[in-house]
DNA sequence: GTTTGGATTACT
DNA sequence: GTAATCCAAACA
């Protein structure tokens, strides 16, 4: 089943956790959720709403399931899910995958014949998938989406750990990964 | 107009 | 360990 708008209209902590162990499906292309973290609109110094008047715009314009794609580091294109929630706005970033379908397109854009090297990363994901730029702004959700999440089949056993990259807010467990997954980014410490 | 700081990746 | 590479924001 296709998450629907609703999915996105509660707590980004929730929305982040829950999406561990979802189908995402872009173009021929899918593959499982198996790590995301949160960014809360506020209270959180590391997310973008909290330095970024133009990542406070956005949420402001747009609706919950709203695709936020920005360029970091100069170079990787990094998707995040708009959350808008009684318990406070807020962004999913998806940060790795399993790849399902459409693993041969994946090589191609990524230039790595390994599955784990395909989507173990949020620049990774991004390039497989061919989401960019033009992505921005887009949906998750509703008719018409470029990309969607459809509900896992069966409950998946998430763990949390801090977050990856970031120095403020750094103490905050607001990473999620699938349980011993082998297609993380970063494996969770002391795990 | 110039400077600065990143939610990264791949290679040595 | 570190080069690659660019935008938004802040400052002048």
């Amino acid at each position: 089943m296709r998450l629907r708008r609703a999915f996105f209209e509660r707590d980004p902590l929730t929305c982040a956790r829950e999406l561990v162990g979802a189908r995402l499906v872009c173009g021929s292309c899918s593959g499982t959720v198996v790590e995301t973290e949160a960014y809360t609109a506020t209270g959180d110094e590391a997310a973008h709403t909290f330095f970024r008047p133009s990542a406070r715009e956005f949420v402001a314009r747009h609706r919950a399931g709203a695709a936020y794609v920005y360029l970091n580091y100069g170079m990787y294109w990094l998707a995040n899910v708009l959350v808008k929630g009684d318990g406070g706005d807020g962004f999913v970033l998806l940060r790795a995958l399993e790849p399902e379908r459409g693993i041969a397109a994946m090589r191609r854009r990524r230039g790595r014949e390994r599955t784990r090297d395909l989507c173990s990363g949020p620049g990774k994901l991004t390039i497989a998938l061919g989401i960019g730029a033009e992505d921005h702004g887009g949906s998750f959700v509703g008719r018409g989406a470029r990309f969607w999440f459809e509900a896992p089949g069966r409950p998946t056993e998430v763990e949390e750990d801090v977050r990856v990259g970031i120095t403020r807010s750094a103490e905050l467990p607001w990473r999620f990964l699938m349980r011993d997954s082998e297609y993380v980014s970063v494996r969770k410490k002391g795990g």
